[in-house]
DNA sequence: CTGCTATATTGAACACTGTGCATTATCATA
DNA sequence: TATGATAATGCACAGTGTTCAATATAGCAG
């Protein structure tokens, strides 16, 4: 039984990678079981018992994109060494890793598991990652584990807020300068509210 | 040409109560053109005809919510003289009246207009509304009009990333204290950053 | 290597979907 | 009332997710 282990692996990478492909290109409507299975090679069937239905596809390729932000957050702390100086760097790395894709973005932050069906615990700790990673570099900014932790919800929150209303193109009826300029705004508002030492410019 | 004209209104009343109903009770799935068509009595070519296609009806339902919106802060922001006092209760409203219908609010956050056919004039201006609404309620609070801007800007943001991680059910990832008190904190926050004058707790 | 069983794969069938369009019916005017 | 324009109809088309009986295959005992 290693065989097909292993050949399993292979198909549900291809599969998600074409899933992938077509969230980025057509959003969540292009999405196909029939597609994903002719790009896979194998039988719309065979996806239900390698990978799950649609909704367990999504999330799948939900947690690819969580991760890939995790990654791109890691690198962008990764270039600094003042926590500040990384909380900035990591707030500008979210908002540009979310404006490049914003299909896919769309089927991460949307995507609400039909009734009955809870969220995975494995897809709940995937999306716990980035925000530890954001966790983690800004502690030593602040005074206390709390007060970190507030302050990343609320900027989490935020981010979250202007990446969603950027992609739907709702952004630019409230603000016309650029979203990173907005960004560096909303992160030393935080700051400043949050009582950490910023330079005024 | 008058009678069509009536009764064309109707139908469209009709039709979008039903829509904003499957909405209501099943997101965006749940719509369909031909249940639409059944219980607004008439086929469905006709509300191709009257109304538009399936695009153009999320983007009635969506004006609706949003109009809901504004009157549900009209309301908060009347029961408050202060306009710092007005800003809270706005704030709260807006996350309440968010939560108690997930579905027709994943709709307005969540729609993306297909490619190549923008946001029509109408919808643009309708979307504005509720934040007008807040900036006006909140001016006096402020010395300069662009202040205020900003302000309303940054908080809207904030709000809208709160009421949508809460919807899907990731705000919990983040805090575990209840919406309306991570909000009032929010909101503090960015009063605190803005220079307004905050009783402290 | 053969025979057999358990497991995996298949693809047709089902009940849907949005949308286009030829056909039919209805309305306003002459 | 007859006629030309306009609007409503519902079938046809090309898709959709998902199920499941039939088929093929893989792993293993002899």
């Amino acid at each position: 039984m290693r065989k097909t282990e292993l050949s399993h692996a292979d198909l549900t990478e291809r599969a998600l990678d074409e899933a992938e492909r077509q969230v980025r290109e057509g959003g969540r409507q292009a999405l196909s079981m029939r597609l994903i299975a002719r790009a896979a090679s194998c039988a719309s069937g065979t996806l239900y018992n390698v990978i799950g239905d649609l909704d367990d596809i999504i999330l799948h390729v939900n947690a690819r994109t969580t991760e890939a932000l995790a990654d791109e957050l890691d690198r962008a702390a990764g270039a600094h060494a003042d926590p500040v100086a990384c909380i900035r760097a990591m707030a500008q790395a979210y908002v540009a890793t979310g404006g490049s894709d914003p299909k896919l973005w769309s089927l991460l932050f949307d995507y609400q598991r039909p009734e009955g069906r809870e969220m995975p615990d494995w897809y709940r700790a995937i999306l716990a990652r980035p925000i530890e990673t954001v966790h983690r570099e800004a502690r030593p900014a602040f005074l206390s584990d709390e007060a970190c932790t507030d302050f990343v919800a609320q900027i989490w929150a935020a981010l979250h807020g202007v990446v969603a209303l950027s992609i739907t193109d709702k952004l630019s009826i409230l603000i016309d300068k650029p979203v990173a300029a907005f960004v560096d705004d909303l992160v030393d508002a935080h700051l400043r509210a949050a009582g950490v030492e910023v330079k005024t410019i």
